[in-house]
DNA sequence: TGACGTACTATGTCTGATATAGTAGTTATA
DNA sequence: TATAACTACTATATCAGACATAGTACGTCA
């Protein structure tokens, strides 16, 4: 499994990425990053909706309220021009990382 | 540049990589880990010893004293038997953490 | 009706990376 | 020969992100 150390600085590109397309809420992106990552991650609760709040704090993302046919409320999130920005600058740390970490690698 | 939280928990796979052959010490392997990975990352001084620390306190290090000519003293650490097992373990989760980021990349 | 799934919020803890600062011996240079 | 730069650390405190724990509340299905 993988641990909080190792993950850590990735959900970021994690959420941004599966908000890319279209807006999204909690509990679907939750399951797209189990599905997507085969069952080989699954981002926690809370720091699914601390990621949430912390990327919209820092102007990457925009929530809305939709209500879903049967009346339930929900919290949508949407990526803003920043958010896009700044998945492109997660992105080129993620190379540069991979290239740095596999010269350690025997 | 790589930030704290990228590169957090990958630090233990640099250190271990660069004791697998012969002991060494904090200043050296410093320099080795900037040679290394090209200039593209360079451990702070404070999260190396610190390293060594927790490292050592995991049961993953043993640390000796060395003097050289000179009279200077230096701290020597060197792997022990559950510090491969640790690095083949971290190693391991590198590869799949990979695996699962790789998949968020656009 | 009660378990399970959905969709969150609140609060507090832990750890690893880092900032800041200081100590002290060695070597190069002007 | 003074002093700056390099070597080789230690101590202390801070910060942020991941996570544990707990709780709320609506919907659905058996």
């Amino acid at each position: 499994m993988i641990s909080s150390d190792v993950i850590r600085g990735y959900t970021d590109i994690i959420i941004l990425y599966l908000l890319m397309d279209e807006p999204g809420y909690g509990y679907e992106i939750s399951r797209k990053i189990t599905d997507r990552s085969q069952g080989l991650y699954t981002m926690k609760e809370t720091t699914l909706y601390s990621a949430f709040n912390r990327l919209e704090s820092n102007g990457y993302l925009r929530s809305f309220s939709g209500t879903e046919t049967g009346g339930k409320t929900r919290t949508y999130y949407e990526l803003t021009p920043q958010g896009r920005i700044h998945y492109q600058l997660k992105k080129d740390e993620w190379i540069v990382t991979k290239k740095v970490v596999d010269q350690f690698i025997k």
